[in-house]
DNA sequence: CGAAAGCTGACAGCCACCTGAAGAGAAAGA
DNA sequence: TCTTTCTCTTCAGGTGGCTGTCAGCTTTCG
C-alpha cells in the first residue's frame, strides 16, 4: 500500500513513517499543506493519514477541497482535538477514519490493515444499468447514447444507490449521506430529489419500497 | 441491516436502540452474554454491537469464541474503557472498530453506515425454503424464480419466522414484535397477515398450531 | 353436534409518497 | 458590485397503496 502521511510534528511523523514501513507499506511525508496538494496530484496514493492542525492551515479544508474534486482515497484523520464535534466534522468533510492523538502505533497498524481489506476489492469504474453507462470517476453518464447531466446533489444521491446495488436505502440514510450531521433536513427532500432523477434517468432506475426507503431499480 | 445489541445499560441500550430503528435498521437487543450467544446462532445478523462490561463475563471472550468459529460478522465495541490498551485488545480480538462511552448518536450513525458500506460488495446470504428464496438483507423473495414483494408489515412478519425457524410464536409474540409499545391491536391483525402471507408465499409457509400460535412451515 | 378458534374477502381511513411551483441562496459572468 | 443563471429546499395538493377492522365462513376438537 502507498501511503501519504501528512504531519508537521517530526517525532511523532518520524515514528508512523517507521511504522508503516514496518508493516510493509510505501511512505510520504510531507509537513505542509501545499506539498500534500502537490503529492496527491502528482501521485497516486492508496490512504492519506491527515493532521488537522498544521503550519499553512486546516486539514478539514484540504480534505474537503479534495472530496470536492471527486478523489475517494480513503483519509484517516490524526488529531489531538478529542472533541466528539472535530471527528463529526472530520467524518463530514470525506473522512473515512479518525485516531486521536496519543496513539498507540499497532492501533494504527490494525486501523491500516482494516482500510486495506475495506478497499482491496477495487470497484469497477464503468457500470452499466439498463440504457445508462455511468463512470463514476469522471462523474459522466450517457442514456442510451445521449449525455445526461446531473446537479451535485443528483449525483450524490444516485452515486450512493450505485455503489450499494439491491439494498434499500432508508431516507433517514440518504440524508446522512448528503448532509452535515449538524445541518438537519425537516422536509421530503430526498423524495425531491429521487423524483428529479427519476426524470432525467427513467422512471425504473430507482423503486420506491414503501415505509422502508428506496432501491436502485431492478427491471434494469 | 439487521443488528444485535448487546449491552446492559437499558437508557444507553434504549437510546442506541432507537437511532438504529430511525436509521432504518432492525435490531435485537439483549443484556447478556448467554442471550447474546443464542442470538446469534439462531440468526443471521450484519452486525453485532458489542458492550466489554456485562452481567455474565466480558465481552472481550465472547467476542474470541465468535472469531474462533469463524464468525466473520462485523462486531463494533462499546466500552467505558478509555483505554488505549482495551481498543487494542478489542482489534486484536477481531473487532471491526470500537466506540467509546459516551458516543454522539449521530456518530454512531456514522459508524454503522461505513460498515454497511464496507460490507456492500458481499454478496448476501440466501435463505432457501422450499421453492422460495429470501435475501433477508435485500428484503427480496423469489418464489419458483418469480420476484415476490411484500409489504412493510408483512416482511416484518416473515423475517419474524424466517429467524426462529422451529420456534412457535404465539399471536402475542408477533403482536409484540410488530407493533411498538402503546399502539395495541384489538382485534385478529395477526391472523390477517398470516393469511395474506400464505396467499403470497404458499399456503404451507405457516403452520397453525392451533390454540398455540404460527410456526414456520416444516413441510419445506 | 356445539362451541371455540382460525381464515379470508371487503372496505374505508390514513399516511407515505409524488411532483409542480416558488423563493432563497450560491455560482458565474460582466 | 450588480445581474443573471442555476440549484436546492420547502411547501402544498393530489394520489394510491397499505393496513386495521369486521363479518361471515370454515375447521378443529371435545
Amino acid at each position: 500500500m502507498r501511503i501519504l502521511l501528512i504531519e508537521d510534528d517530526t517525532i511523532l511523523g518520524a515514528a508512523v513513517r517507521d511504522q508503516i514501513n514496518a508493516d510493509g507499506h510505501s511512505v510520504d511525508w510531507v509537513t505542509r499543506l501545499d506539498a500534500a496538494a502537490d503529492h496527491v496530484n502528482s501521485a497516486a496514493y492508496d490512504l492519506l493519514l491527515l493532521d488537522l492542525m498544521l503550519p499553512d492551515g486546516r486539514g478539514i479544508g484540504f480534505l474537503r477541497d479534495l472530496r470536492k474534486k471527486g478523489d475517494v482515497t480513503p483519509v484517516i484523520i490524526l488529531t489531538a482535538l478529542d472533541q466528539i464535534s472535530d471527528r463529526i466534522e472530520g467524518l463530514n468533510a470525506g473522512a473515512d477514519d479518525y485516531m486521536v492523538k496519543p496513539f498507540d502505533l499497532s492501533e494504527l497498524s490494525a486501523r491500516l490493515g482494516a482500510v486495506a481489506r475495506r478497499y482491496s476489492g477495487n470497484p469497477n469504474p464503468l457500470v452499466e444499468i439498463g440504457e445508462l453507462r455511468i463512470d463514476l470517476a469522471a462523474r459522466s453518464i450517457t442514456r442510451s447514447g445521449r449525455s445526461v447531466t446531473l446537479t451535485a446533489r443528483e449525483w450524490a444521491l444516485f452515486e450512493t444507490f450505485v455503489q450499494r446495488p439491491g439494498l434499500i436505502l432508508s431516507k433517514a440514510q440518504l440524508e446522512e449521506r448528503l448532509y452535515s450531521f449538524g445541518a438537519e433536513v425537516e422536509s421530503n427532500t430526498i423524495e425531491v430529489h429521487v423524483s428529479r432523477l427519476r426524470k432525467k434517468l427513467g422512471h425504473t432506475i430507482i423503486d420506491t419500497v414503501r415505509g422502508v426507503g428506496y432501491r436502485l431499480g431492478t427491471a434494469a
